[in-house]
DNA sequence: CCTACCGATCGGTAGG
DNA sequence: CCTACCGATCGGTAGG
């Protein structure tokens, strides 16, 4: 029982440790720049090796993007809950983002670079992800009586502008951010956006 | 001197036609994905023969950036400068960037997603083209009391953002937006901005 | 997890 | 501009 959860255990470890080299080769030299021999050596062992633990080159792009949103998914929706006043919900929804920005900074990088290198099964499930994300987004900008276009799924332009900002700044050659200073810079343009809309 | 010059203008034409053919493939599949061979059999004819009018594949890639931030560059300055009163600045600016989102949506591509296949040498140039389309954005944010601060190359993260929602929008995927709506967000957003800014 | 290997394709060159 | 070819490297597999 004992050796069976270790081993268990050592597999696991293995092959999150293959993620992990992953996410950072790829999102640092690019994923069709990156070998399967740069990463197994990154590793310390052979490019066969890693068969064993993945199906694919692509299938473990794929698996790096999708559990890179969902939970950046499930982290906001989380934080969101706990607001108990609507202003506050803006809030929280920066501070989850600023917040993966920071700690999962190389898989934001592949969501928004490496979406061409997935076949279209994989991207189409990777756009249901974003939307999903962008509805969140879509609450800020909505009145309540045009509730009924962000219900139909539609996706405003201020939202389209507000997920180009947020994707958009991890990608720029950029000078070292903190994060005081990007929730910050958020929060102004977000506010400043919300509230220039509702003016209309 | 007719045959030289018809023969000028064929060598030069079909380099054109190679300079087209790529920034099309290149912005729609990926620079490393699409090989000399794609590129060549595009244009109905075979590999070797590119060799006659680039250097290499990644001379071509430079090549199609730089030229694509030169056209930026001059075309938004050229703009700015028609402006009889400061207020047409913005307007200009924008306008300059929407003509050339709209006519050279694949350079803009290119320029925001295959910078790292570039050397670092062809990096630095890049930045330092970059950097100069920055200064005129950050003129719209810089006071009159903090010019020093535009003048010593330091970007602020107002100017970092704005850079940011421009070049971003040609990458995120994107519902069909017309060229008067982008202008309306961009415009809508840049006003927003520079009040937001003014008011602290 | 390693050794050894597969066919395919890559960027680039030579010689005409 | 083509034919023919180079060495290198790619993703992936077999067999242990």
């Amino acid at each position: 029982m004992q050796t069976t959860l270790s081993s268990t255990n050592s597999i696991q470890s293995a092959r999150d440790r293959i993620l992990d080299a992953a996410v950072e080769l790829f999102a640092t030299r690019g994923f069709q720049a990156v070998g399967l021999r740069d990463l197994a050596s990154y590793l310390g062992l052979h490019a066969g090796s890693l068969y064993h633990h993945i199906d694919n080159k692509q299938a473990l792009l794929f698996e790096l993007i999708e559990s890179g949103l969902l939970d950046l998914l499930q982290e906001t929706k989380c934080r969101m809950n706990n607001a108990r006043r609507p202003c506050e919900r803006l809030n929280l929804f920066i501070q989850a983002f600023v917040k993966f920005n920071f700690k999962e900074k190389h898989k934001l990088t592949l969501i928004t670079s490496e979406f061409a290198n997935l076949n279209k099964e994989q991207q189409a499930r990777v756009i249901q992800l974003k939307n999903r994300y962008s509805s969140l987004i879509s609450t800020f900008f909505t009145h309540e009586h045009n509730k009924k276009e962000a219900f139909n799924g539609e996706i405003c332009p201020l939202t389209n502008t507000a997920v180009t900002i947020l994707f958009g700044q991890s990608q720029w050659y950029n000078p070292e951010t903190t994060e005081p200073q990007l929730t910050a810079t958020l929060t102004h343009i977000f506010t400043c956006m919300i509230g220039n809309y509702k003016r209309n």
